[in-house]
DNA sequence: ACGCGAAATATTTTT
DNA sequence: TATTTCGCGT
């Protein structure tokens, strides 16, 4: 490989950390800073220049996504790197999976080699059964996912019974941990808990671990309490750390990343800090302002010179921010502006509906950032079980879910399944008694009895064919079912995928299975699982919350909603604020050439201000391109109507509306608005589910429509979805 | 079983 | 600030 090409490419910055001979090297990165170049070309460097194989390389990322664009990278750079010289790249959890399964002694633990991954679903609805069966006392049970995390972290950060409980939450856990193990399973965090605590033993280590030379991590800023302890197990082996990070970019705090980590890893290691300060992303307005809303004092140099200006806006309320945004993008367009290099962001996942309500009705391409994973679909989440229970016959939840699905299922109650599979259970354990239940089993179908003489039959199921016909699935997918399309295309498609996973790997069915479901587990948020059918194709305007926007970036990026009690979001404490800011700093630094920020005059939304974010005010009015609220054209929504008979009304007598420092905007607007009825004769409304409508009373609040056919509805008028007809 | 006041919680999400 | 849930009283 050419190593000269790649280091004729870094600058002096990202030369000196590449090269840094210190035993940890802490790189504060900077956006755009070109963190992951910096990273593949230090591994590069290792290898090239100074002779470390890649097998002594341990890399480390928080996701998959991550993990995937350094393999690439590298590949790029080097095609002569294997899968197995690499076995040590990847997130933390599969990283500590490989040690698990290959060289960790997790015997010593109660575990077996094929242990399972647990998936957070899995573990839930096992603390669940757990509390049936105990008669445990659980407070707040349907936050229970929330509850046995933060436990998990208190515990974990050794601060025993400070957690107080009222409740049987701890004799949940302790249960819980039992029962895993009695199953064989570990739940992500178990990975890492495990992992750190076999390689912290000191039996074996010598000659596993003293292999590792380095360990380089990406986005050190996430890393919570046990990947801090991962690394430090490779540490405590005379490993040399280079971790790559920002402490601008910590939006993760809520969920156990460290905050004062970079201090943590300084002092522990006496860590060498250097910097990637320029950013070759954004132009210099967006760049200048995003330093206002850096924390940590490290400078941000940009090279791209000046760009176009911030715009500020204010729409009247998110459906006609909507309506705008369609025009804006159509403008775009026009302009040349391909649809991907367009992104909205937002702080709340529930933002994105009118937005899609709007872009789907004007032929707008988009896609909301959302985790399309598997447990989305309802046919490869009954498949899921059923491969579930395959992998682990004593599995009866499983089964259970199977054969009483509504959709997939045999069409029998949860009890009664619940029943089948006990005496399910009973036939498995003595085969020759099963003819003595011959009536109940005559009325079930023969999913069941496929399903636990699968293990025997096994060898015979090759690939998907064997597979599908063996179960029928053609009859659990219901033939007339509307789905039943798109379900088939599922299903064999991930069938397909598993046995092509098996193929590559050489694994045959049992074994296979597991191995595939563990990977199903860690990987299986990626769209590689689902069906290309959707997704694939033509390029769209992306739509996400502003975590979700962490590490990407696009041309133009707008970010709506910045509003007091939005932007930043009403919080607790002054730390939470901050994380607030952070979060706004990585929206605005995703944008290469064009940023625009919009508030809304009167907010849908109970508990969020009217009138701009005082991030707003933050940015110094010289970057910023001022501009007057858009009058709306084409549909009016209900307020925008009523703001126009307003303003109609009190044509002259001016609104003081350079007063924008009073949060309590919205009441004064409502206070000064006069009864609709007394300037418009008639208002003829349409509501998607009862028709064209008069309205007959209006206040400040409510609205009262005569519909034909349905008589009087009243709507609160914050939700009502009410079309105005002869608006104008 | 139901009603009431007090208390707690809300948002962001990868593996 | 609004909604949900708990716990205690009937």
């Amino acid at each position: 490989m050419d190593w000269e090409r790649e280091w004729e490419r870094l600058n002096p910055y990202q030369r000196e950390a590449v090269t840094d001979e210190n035993k940890a090297c802490l790189v504060s990165a900077n956006v755009g800073s070109g963190k992951t170049t910096v990273l593949t070309a230090k591994i590069l460097y290792l290898h090239e220049v100074k002779h470390v194989s890649y097998r002594y390389m341990v890399v480390l990322t928080f996701t998959n996504k991550a993990a995937s664009e350094i393999r690439e990278r590298l590949v790029r750079a080097d095609p002569s790197v294997t899968p197995e010289e690499t076995e040590n790249f990847g997130t933390f959890h599969g990283v500590a999976l490989g040690l698990l399964k290959k060289s960790l002694p997790v015997e010593t633990l109660g575990y077996t080699k094929d242990f399972m991954v647990m998936e957070p679903d899995e573990e839930l609805e096992l603390a669940h059964a757990l509390i049936a069966e105990k008669k445990l006392k659980i407070k707040y049970k349907n936050r229970l996912r929330k509850r046995l995390a933060e436990a998990e972290r208190v515990s974990a950060a050794g601060d025993f019974g400070v957690a107080g409980g009222q409740d049987d939450l701890e004799i949940l856990a302790g249960l819980l941990t039992e029962e895993k193990l009695r199953r064989n399973k570990m739940t992500f965090s178990d990975l890492m808990k495990n992992a750190c605590l076999l390689m912290a033993k000191e039996e074996g280590e010598e000659e596993r671990a003293a292999n590792i030379q380095w360990v380089i991590v990406d986005e050190v800023q996430d890393c919570d309490g046990k990947q801090l302890e991962f690394i430090d197990c490779f540490m405590a082996e005379g490993a040399k750390l280079f971790a790559v990070g920002d402490p601008n970019q910590v939006i993760y705090s809520w969920r156990g990343s460290a905050f004062h980590l970079f201090y943590t890893l300084k002092t522990r290691y006496q860590a060498a800090e250097l910097s990637l300060p320029v950013n070759y992303r954004s132009c210099n307005e967006i760049l200048e302002a995003a330093r206002c809303f850096q924390q940590n004092g490290g400078a941000l140099e940009g090279i791209r010179g000046s760009g176009e200006k911030i715009v500020v806006k204010n729409h009247y309320d998110s459906f006609q921010e909507a309506c705008y945004l369609t025009d804006r993008i159509r403008e775009l367009q026009k302009q040349g502006i391909p649809f991907d290099e367009i992104a909205i962001f937002y702080r709340l996942q529930s933002q994105s509906k009118v937005l899609e309500d709007v872009f789907s009705k004007n032929g707008i391409p988009y896609e909301v950032a959302v985790k399309t994973g598997i447990h989305e679909i309802p046919v490869l989440e009954w498949l899921l079980r059923l491969l579930r229970f395959l992998a682990d016959p004593a599995d009866r939840a499983a089964a259970v879910f199977v054969l009483s699905s509504r959709e997939y299922g045999v069409g029998i109650s949860a009890k009664k399944a619940e029943k089948l599979a006990e005496e399910g259970w009973a036939g498995v354990c003595g085969r020759k008694e099963a003819s003595e239940s011959g009536s109940e089993k005559a009325a079930v179908p023969g999913l069941f009895e496929r399903m636990v003489s699968f293990e025997r039959n096994s060898a015979e199921i090759k690939d998907t064919n064997a597979f599908y016909e063996y179960f029928d699935l053609d009859c659990s997918l219901k033939p007339n079912a509307a789905s039943y399309g798109d379900d088939k295309a599922n299903v064999r498609h991930f069938l397909d995928r598993m046995f092509a996973f098996m193929n590559a790997k050489d694994l045959k069915l049992p074994e296979g299975l597991r191995e595939f479901l563990n990977s199903a587990a860690l990987y299986g948020t990626s769209r590689e699982l689902l069906s290309e059918a959707d997704g694939a194709g033509e390029a769209c305007v992306k739509m996400m919350t502003l975590h979700a926007s962490k590490g990407l970036e696009f041309s133009h990026v707008f970010i709506i909603g910045v509003n007091y009690g939005l932007i930043p979001l009403r919080t607790k404490g002054i730390d939470g604020e901050d994380e607030e800011r952070r979060l706004f700093f990585v929206g605005i630094t995703r944008a290469r050439n064009y940023l625009e920020l919009s508030w809304y005059t009167n907010p849908d939304t109970f508990g969020v201000m009217a009138g701009e974010s005082r991030y707003i005010r933050m940015i110094p009015s010289e970057l910023v391109q001022g501009q007057e609220p858009e009058r709306q054209t084409g549909t009016a929504s209900l307020q925008e109507l009523r703001r126009q008979v307003q303003m109609a009304k009190e044509n002259g007598e001016r609104l003081e509306e350079k007063d924008v420092e009073k949060a309590d905007g919205m009441k004064e607007m409502e206070e000064k608005t006069p009864n609709i009825e007394s300037a418009s004769a008639e208002i003829l409304v349409r509501h998607e589910t009862y028709g064209c409508g008069k309205v007959v009373e209006e206040d400040d609040t409510m609205i009262t429509v005569e519909f034909d056919g349905y008589g009087r509805k009243e709507f609160i008028k914050a939700f009502s979805c009410l079309e105005i007809l002869n608006g104008q």
